[in-house]
RNA sequence: GGUCCGGUGGCAGAGUGGUGAUGCAGCGGACUGCAAAUCCGCGAAUGUGGGUUCGAUUCCCGCCCGGACCUCCA
């Protein structure tokens, strides 16, 4: 366990690459950005660890400070949704409204409180234009062939974030590097757009964004100059939050952008790599299919969130029973509301997210409860409200569905079998429902029944 | 090839310069018609070779293995 102070926040900050003590510029109001979709597409696995990591960030956040605004983007111009636009034979605006709706949903299912600030890409076009233009004017960017260039040789702090080389950097892709950059590294903040795609006018005609201007754009517009927290997955380190910071360091050079750097591990499905790219991704909605919410939500705190997480059935599996557990901890107290959140739960989170170290500090709390103690009953409560577990009823948990009226019959027949002693048929009563997903129980008090995975041998 | 991260019981997964959490699985016992749940108890791990140290799983170096990034990615 750990002994800090349960209320002095420590996180990893990707730029120092260690822990440190995490300090507000306003303590009085924490404000944070994070990269959100690019609405195309349903929302995967590794999406939702992002979100879920900086879901739980910012519920401690709010616990430990007394404000805190928590933005983040939408990008709704990109070549990916166009491509897929196309595809689908539909319109870009249809596509982006479905899939943003799609987002909201899949991650309001798995208990992920939205942002205060949800900015769209394409509602901040005049911000983005204006940074380049300001960025052109102080010769940190310049034009060539209808495209605006970010000049990386001319940022010394490149490199910095992603502990690159800028030297290296400069050289830019290792395969193909377009003929009208000073430096292979240039990037690009404007490009033309031919008339059958998305496009604004701007100084340097009809066009639309690059990839990452929209980011430096929005954050600045809704948490200013400096702020505290960006976060993502590692996967954004290099190239989007590099250039991010290239470009809001060098539009607004008296800000800091952002102070601490928070990146989550990426996430491997079966022990493969799971990307958009490689097809093989699992979204939210194929695993929500399977496992129930709060079980899918507590699989990925079970590893720290800078940790690879491998993603299986078997965790799923494992994921549940541990609810299972938790919940009997609460079953033990009818009633029993949240009291305070108990100082091993807090202490362990403001340990950079320790969420394992939570889960533990959870089982201690379950045992006790199951023993007899009500506050520790209360006290997991309280914890799971934190993390955005055990919001059900522990009957709903175990019995929740819409068979429970044939499950009762057979439970009547198994115990009339059971009182004539015929065990035979009792057992192959059990043993039937439970393939269908039901344990049957027998106790002092009679027999109670629960959900199981389906098959399985809980 | 370059940069970075990591290797902990059967599996999952934390922490720590000095008795190595927690969960799942397993084993023994209580309870049960038998199970389940619950309770009591048990076994089980720091990739490898060096170095620093009174002491290393932890710090340093080499090696082996795995992963990430290197301009689509959460």
């Amino acid at each position: 366990m750990s002994s800090h102070s349960p209320a002095r926040l420590r996180l990893h900050d990707s730029r120092q690459r260690r822990i440190v003590d995490f300090q507000p510029i306003d303590p009085g109001h924490v404000r944070l950005y994070y990269c959100g979709p690019t609405v195309y597409d349903l929302a995967h696995l590794g999406n939702l660890r992002a979100n879920l990591t900086a879901d739980l960030l910012v519920r401690l956040l709010r616990v430990l400070y007394p404000r805190v605004t928590y933005v983040r983007n939408v990008t709704d111009v990109d070549d990916k949704i166009n491509a897929r636009a196309a595809e689908l034979g539909i319109s870009i605006g249809t596509l982006t409204d479905a899939t943003l709706a799609d987002f909201h949903a899949d991650l309001a299912a798995l208990g992920v409180l939205p942002p205060d600030i949800e900015p769209c890409a394409t509602a901040h076009v005049g911000e983005m234009i204006a940074m380049i233009a300001r960025l052109v004017e102080d010769g940190h960017a310049y034009e060539a062939e209808g495209h605006v260039l970010f000049s990386v040789r001319d940022f010394p702090g490149y490199g910095q974030l992603s502990g690159r080389d800028p030297e290296a950097l400069l050289a830019g892709a290792r395969v193909e590097v377009a003929p009208y950059k000073r430096d292979g590294g240039d990037f690009v903040l404007w490009k033309p757009s031919p008339a059958e795609l998305p496009g604004w006018d701007s100084p340097w005609g009809r066009g639309r964004p690059g990839w990452h201007i929209e980011c430096s754009a929005m954050s600045h517009r809704y948490l200013g100059e400096s702020f505290d927290i960006h976060g993502g997955g590692t996967d954004l380190i290099f190239p989007h939050h590099e250039n991010e910071r290239a470009q809001s360091l060098c539009a607004h050079p008296h800000g800091e952008f952002a102070r601490f750097w928070v990146h989550n591990a990426m996430l491997l499905v079966d022990g493969e790599k799971m990307s958009k790219s490689l097809g093989n991704f699992l979204t939210i909605r194929d695993i929500l299919a399977r496992a129930p919410a709060e079980a899918i939500r507590l699989l990925l705190m079970r590893t720290h969130y800078r940790s690879v997480l491998d993603f299986s059935d078997a965790g799923l599996i494992e994921a549940r029973r541990e609810l299972d557990r938790f919940y009997r901890g609460l079953e033990a107290h009818p009633g029993v509301v949240a009291g305070a959140l108990p100082d091993s739960v807090l202490s362990a989170l403001t340990d950079d997210l320790n969420t394992p170290a939570v889960l533990a500090a959870m089982h201690r709390l379950a045992d006790a409860a199951i023993a007899g103690d009500a506050r520790a009953a209360s006290g997991l409560r309280a914890a799971g409200a934190q993390l955005g577990l055990l919001a059900l009823d522990p009957s709903e948990w175990f019995r929740g569905g819409e068979d429970a009226v044939e499950i009762e019959a057979a439970i009547t027949a198994r115990l009339e079998a059971r009182r004539v002693r015929d065990f035979a048929r009792a057992d192959a009563i059990r043993a039937e429902w439970l393939a269908r997903g039901v344990a049957m129980e027998d106790g002092p008090a009679g027999t109670t029944w629960r959900r199981v995975p389906a098959g399985g041998t809980a």
